[in-house]
DNA sequence: CCATCTTGGACTAATTTTGTACAAAGCTAA
DNA sequence: TTAGCTTTGTACAAAATTAGTCCAAGATGG
């Protein structure tokens, strides 16, 4: 039986991933996208948070969805809180099913 | 076959129907919680977020568990942000498994 | 050693959030 | 109508958070 092996990774890790892949340095990348080497060196350690325009930048950059850079964002933002808050896991079910009703309610 | 009614709702419409049911005005249980009338008011209509020290106070006030009224609050901003960035449904799923990875991994 | 990459701290600037004051609008009863 | 209350809305100041830069210091590899 093969080990049911589920990467869970971060927004950092998956960027850091990303530039190493390239084979990139740290100034290189963050040249490219408009920012300092060492605030890009944060984002990878998830020491500051990238602002939106910077992960479109970065999806762009390296050719990825930034649909799914976005994913990796929200869900890295939500487990932290919810670690930091000692919260019920239910809570993102509770949050599901709002999202749920206030699509339907406020359809479009 | 009985209609299977999950009530959603935010903080602020929990926090309103609570000082309904007690009776009170806005100005008593502001004054009560030590905050100014309107911020309450902007607070139970979800126009401003309430501090995590104003949660614990409303949830002594009222006798509710703050636990649950924390839960509230966290689902409305995840949700709120799901909103928002209209996001895959998915990503909370995301979250729960980094939470679990998390949890295990630092565990405690 | 030098050159380059990465990390970390200190700091400022910009943005966001919190809270208040007060005016306006709504209700209700006299 | 007026008086007295509640609630809403706006404008603003204060406080807190976050974004970003600069630069020094470690690491690494020639």
């Amino acid at each position: 039986m093969a080990t049911n092996k589920i990467s869970v990774t971060t927004l950092g890790e998956k960027l850091r991933v990303l530039r190493e892949e390239a084979e990139l340095s740290l100034r290189e990348v963050a040249s490219e996208i408009g920012i300092d080497t060492s605030l890009l060196a944060k984002i990878e350690r998830n020491e500051r948070q990238a602002t939106k325009e910077q992960i479109k930048q970065m999806a762009l950059f390296f050719k990825v969805s930034e649909r799914q850079l976005v994913k990796e964002f929200l869900s890295d933002q939500f487990a932290y809180k919810m670690i930091e808050e000692e919260a019920d896991l239910d809570t993102l079910k509770v949050a599901e099913a709002k999202v749920e009703y206030y699509k339907t309610k406020y359809k479009k």
